[in-house]
Parts: C-alpha cells; sequence; structure tokens
DNA sequence: CGATCAGTTGACAATACTCAAATACTGTGG
DNA sequence: CCACAGTATTTGAGTATTGTCAACTGATCG
C-alpha cells in the first residue's frame, strides 16, 4: 500500500544527482527504507565524532557542514542545499563523522539508514556508480579547496568565489552572496573584518560594486586574473 | 595459459586494500585487464587536465599527487606507497585529472584502463563497497587536511606530522621524515625556509631532536598539545 | 524601544613569506 | 676516488598579509 507521499518521494529520490537514472523498483526500494525528518534553523544534525549509523538528502532547506578548532574557529567545508547527499562518508569509512552539520534554514531531510543501505548497494551496481561519481566528484571539489587554500591569498579565493558565484547564478554579472559574510568569511578560511576590507579593496580598486549581499562585477578580467594568481 | 608473473599479480592484487577480500575469479578479471608500467624518479605520471583514462595501483616505489599555482609554488596532495590507488577521481566523475602525479621513486604501477573497470564494477558489488570505502576514507583525510590547512599555524600542522608518523612508524619516539624537507614543506602547505626554522624552533623549545631526516620526539605532550591548539 | 547580532573600521601584533647568501649534500664523469 | 655541478638546507633581514582586540554603526526581533 503506496500512499500519496511515498510516491512523491519515490519521484523526487529518482530526481536527485545521487539517485537518478535508477529504476523504478530500486526508488521504490530506497523509499522503503528513508525517513523524512525535519530540523529547525540552528539545530545540529550531527557533530564530530558521532557515529555515522546513516547519510542525508536536502529535501528542502540548506545545510552547514563545518569543523571547529579547540579555540572556536569554525571552517565551512559544504553548504548542501535541495537534492545534495551529505554524511555518507562513515556510511562506508565505517567510522564516525568526521565535521559538524547544523541545518542554516528550516529544513527537511531524507535519512537513509547505514545497514539497509548497504543492503542496496550489495545488489544494486548502479547504484554504486551512481555513489562513486558523487564521492569522486567531491573529492575534485576538496582538491580545488586545498588549492584555493593553500596557494592563493584571500583576495583571490574571494574573486574565485565571486566567480563561481557569477557561473553558478548566470545573471550576468550581477549576483547575489547566497550567505552571510561571517558565513562567506569562514568557507573562505578568513574571518569577517578580513573579509570586509578585501570587499571594500575590491571595491576601491573597482572591480566590483557591493549593495549590501548583491555584487555587480565590473571588472571581470581584473578578477580572473585575481582569482589566478591571488595577489594584488 | 597464465604465466607466474600473472599469478604473482593476481595475489599481489588481492593483498591490497582495494581489493583485499574479493573472490579469486574477480581478481583474475581484474589482472586480465591490468597493465603494469614502468616510471623513473622525477617522471610524469599524468598532469592536471589530462583525460582520466584508468587508474593506478602503486606496485613498488613511490608517487606524489601534487597542484601547481601559476607562480610556481606547489602543494602536495598525497604521497602514495605500495598497495595505494590513485587518480581514481576522474574515471567515476568522468573528468580529467585535477592535479598533477610524477613518480618520486623509480616506481612500477599497476595500470587499469577505466572502461573495462567501470564495466567490472558494475557487475560487482563487493569491488564497489571497496571503492565506496576508499574514497570516504580519502575525504576524510582531505577533511583533515582542510581543517590542518585553514585552522592551524605551521608549528601545529608540523607537530601533528611529527605525531601522525610516530603512530605510523610505531618506533617509539623515534622517526624518519621520509620525503626531504623540501618535499615535507609542500606537503604542510608552507616553504622550505619557514619549516627549517620551526623545527630549530621546536627543537630550541626542548620538544624534539633533529638528527638530519630522523627526529627524536622528548616532549610528546607538548608536541600533542601544538598539534591541538596550532600555537606557541 | 532596548537588546542582540552582523558588519565595518582602526590600531596593532604576529606569523609566515620573499629575497639573498652561505653552507651542506648528492650524484656523476673523469 | 675526487672534483664539480647542481640541489637541498639553513640563516638573516625586511616586508606583507592577515589575525586580534576594541569600538562603533546599523539592522532585526521580540
Amino acid at each position: 500500500m503506496v500512499d500519496e507521499r511515498d510516491k512523491s518521494l519515490v519521484k523526487w529520490l529518482g530526481e536527485t544527482s545521487l539517485f537518478v537514472g535508477m529504476e523504478e523498483q530500486h526508488l521504490r526500494d530506497l523509499s522503503g527504507i528513508a525517513m523524512v525528518v525535519s530540523y529547525k534553523r540552528r539545530a545540529t544534525i550531527f557533530s564530530e565524532g558521532d557515529p555515522g549509523n546513516g547519510f542525508y538528502l536536502v529535501k528542502d532547506g540548506k545545510v552547514k557542514i563545518f569543523m571547529i578548532s579547540p579555540d572556536g574557529k569554525e571552517q565551512i567545508l559544504h553548504i548542501f542545499g535541495p537534492g545534495n547527499p551529505f554524511g555518507e562518508v562513515p556510511v562506508f569509512a565505517g567510522q564516525s563523522f568526521p565535521a559538524h552539520a547544523v541545518a542554516l534554514e528550516n529544513s527537511r531531510l531524507v535519512f537513509l539508514p547505514r545497514d539497509d543501505f548497504v543492503a542496496l548497494v550489495g545488489v544494486n551496481p548502479a547504484l554504486a556508480l551512481n555513489l562513486l561519481a558523487t564521492l569522486s566528484q567531491r573529492l575534485r571539489q576538496f582538491t580545488k579547496m586545498i588549492d584555493a587554500l593553500s596557494l592563493k591569498e584571500v583576495p583571490g579565493r574571494l574573486a574565485a568565489h565571486l566567480l563561481y558565484l557569477s557561473e553558478k547564478q548566470a545573471a550576468g554579472d550581477y549576483l547575489q552572496l547566497e550567505l552571510s559574510k561571517t558565513q562567506l568569511a569562514s568557507l573562505l578560511g578568513t574571518i569577517p573584518e578580513t573579509l570586509s576590507r578585501m570587499l571594500s579593496k575590491l571595491q576601491r580598486e573597482g572591480l566590483i560594486v557591493i549593495e549590501g549581499g548583491s555584487i555587480s562585477i565590473v571588472d571581470r578580467e581584473g578578477l580572473e586574473e585575481l582569482a589566478e594568481i591571488g595577489k594584488f
């Protein structure tokens, strides 16, 4: 007996990158083990060191994955939105979560319990291949992030991020920051004060115009050069 | 007809973390698509942007995976030794290599061509699960690396690395650096001059004793504290 | 309307990088 | 086996970037 909500869950699962292209039957198996859970803004989903009993898909809302240094500084690793999976690492590495997750907005998540899920993977290689693609993709992202953190200075990382947003949002030279400036600072591996100064600097140099959380790119080539060499 | 060399390759494959526990038949399928290739010290295995037509396992020798910034600075991502796989990302993400690979020593590698390998994964869920574990493991490592690069200062990263080596080598408080100091600097996201100064500093502070590439830990607790908070 | 929090600005300090030069090491050809 | 060339490593001096601390503004929310 399948009610409307379950049907729509099956449909929705089939539209996520993780499960796209999978057979109806496999999607139904998945929805059979899935649980939809809600988290309020700022609620903790899991903490570093928690045992990984399963992983999540963002149904709606936004989730932040981050680490905290002993002296309280935070480094954001990812921001995940609808359709993105997160928390898969301990499912397969067989260990605990390596970072923290909190909801940035009121969010609904689909939780997939580890043991049930691994059993499904064991009989469905297509599922495994999709997962491998997702994890590989994420490794690639981390590669870029390490590159940015270790090789570029803050203005370079910022310029790269602005260009990334501009491309992602495909709205010409006009873009939205999508995060508070404090959060963005953490994502770029710096602090709000420095970010604030760098944004002013880019504006003073005539590369961008800032209007709160919206930014217009004035000198795209200048930004591209900055993102490349990471220096003024 | 299987000659001695092929037999030993099958055996060897079954001892790597990637293929451990797999059935004889699957291992033989793998060895059927595998090619052993040799690279001299300093030889390039692949470069960033090269199409990923397959991936590698280190049979013997040592391989460095790294990125280069436009101004020539290098950041090492991994050092891989016997048994370690590398270059899997583009196999599943379907893109090009995100970093460079060179042999640090004369090395023999096992090359597994992409298409043949994906076909094997598609019919062998155990293989897929092993791969998922490997990639998850690597994501976890990267998480730690990003943590270190963004949250800790150089002495902290260095202390953490020394403790890691000490644990890995399990030789009490005596350890080998395993890399030239220039290479180590790159792995820690800094430059040789800074590394040299920090090593002297740790010695001056009475935490370690340096004898070329060998180091004795004198004050383990001091190092642990440094690795935690990343500060003097 | 006060309180809390995000963002900005300024002064200062510290960490790590650049540049330069001296010294030690390595491997190779004679 | 030695001399030499090419690297690696170390040390010094100066500088630059970014982080810390503190004060202030402005927005948001009960």
